[in-house]
DNA sequence: TTGCCTTTGAAGACG
DNA sequence: CGTCTTCAAAGGCAA
């Protein structure tokens, strides 16, 4: 089963944490205790909301200020009461809940402080989990998107479009083209990203996990249904006895590291192209739709996305010796 | 100092 | 409507 670190979590506000329990991931940040709130029903309290950071982007110190009562100023006056605004954050989905609490357990037990390579880790751990251990996250999240929705309602994704100076789009399409390419070249990498597409990781058991014996302690014991109901775990376990357990991060190293799965692409075309197999989608750790789910989780709102996009299509690790690779996702 | 890396999912943008 | 892009977290690393 599934079990809270022993204060493993960091809780990003450590005096508002209530207790190890699932349900204070939520309350922890979008806890009306902690909030101005912008809503009327809400209770109040001068403790900024988590979700308004000081920003990446600067942030004037200056009060929030949400109230619509800023109409019909100058252009430069609404510039800059939108400088003014707090940034409030986007609610966390469903992984990132997950992410959030399981990286310092993952930290803890690996030597491994990048996060990039614990984010891998996490990933990979992530679609091990059953589809009850991860409905839970999805539950979280979609609380945590309704009381985000209700502490700002008028906040939008769009606000935050931009505010992070990043060039993603770039990055992406080499993603893209990478995974194109590697495709069209059947297995032979051809990156073209800008820096080399890395795997951080061996593919499975990403740690030295001193006391298992049978399997990564990182691994939540997926329960059996689980691992029956997920095929991409035991799949996912080939490489994690072929591959050495060189967790480094230099690029040489990485690139050598980087040999893991031209499969997912073929998977990911089989699975985005097909939609099934046969009978039986091969990628089953995704989340199903509702007709799928066990009984018990249809007890409440969908917990699991009702749609898969394409380029979210589970990254099955086939049962290949060696496959290159060069990101697993997207 | 700043952005990238890496992961998944949600949501906005766009054709 | 389907696809693409951005941003959430996090900390090491490179420029």
């Amino acid at each position: 089963m599934y079990s809270l670190p022993p204060g493993g979590f960091r809780h990003p506000y450590p005096a508002l944490a209530m207790n190890a329990s699932m349900s204070s991931l939520v309350s922890s940040r979008f806890s009306p205790h902690m909030v101005a709130p912008a809503h009327p029903g809400l209770p109040t309290s001068g403790i900024p909301h988590p979700a308004i950071v000081s920003p990446i982007v600067k942030q004037e110190p200056a009060a929030p200020r949400l109230s619509p009562a800023a109409s019909a100023k100058s252009p430069v006056t609404v510039k800059k009461e939108e400088e003014k605004k707090p940034h409030v954050k986007k609610p966390l989905n469903a992984f990132m809940l997950y992410m959030k609490e399981m990286r310092a357990k993952v930290v803890a037990e690996c030597t491994l402080k990048e996060s990039a390579a614990i984010n891998q880790i996490l990933g990979r751990k992530w679609h091990n989990l059953s589809r009850e251990e991860q409905a839970k996250y999805y539950e979280l999240a979609r609380k945590e998107r309704h009381l985000h929705s209700q502490l700002y309602p008028t906040w939008s994704a769009r606000d935050n479009y931009g505010k992070k100076k990043k060039r993603k789009r770039e990055k992406q399409l080499s993603q893209a083209q990478s995974q194109q390419q590697v495709q069209e070249a059947d297995g032979a990498l051809v990156s073209k990203s800008k820096k080399p597409c890395i795997q951080y990781l061996p593919p499975e058991k990403p740690c030295d996990s001193p006391a298992s014996s049978h399997g990564s302690m990182l691994d939540s014991p997926a329960t059996p249904s689980a691992a029956l109901a997920s095929p991409a775990a035991p799949a996912a376990t080939h490489s994690e006895q072929a591959q050495p357990l060189s967790l480094t991060t230099k690029p040489e190293t990485r690139a050598q590291l980087a040999l893991h799965s031209a499969a997912f692409l073929s998977a990911k075309a089989a699975a985005s192209s097909s939609g099934q197999m046969g009978s039986q989608p091969p990628l089953l750790s995704r989340p199903l739709p509702l007709g799928s789910m066990p009984a018990a989780l249809l007890t409440s709102p969908p917990s699991f996305p009702a749609t898969l996009h394409a380029h979210q299509a589970l990254p099955v690790l086939q049962a290949q010796p060696l496959s290159l690779v060069t990101k697993s996702a997207h």
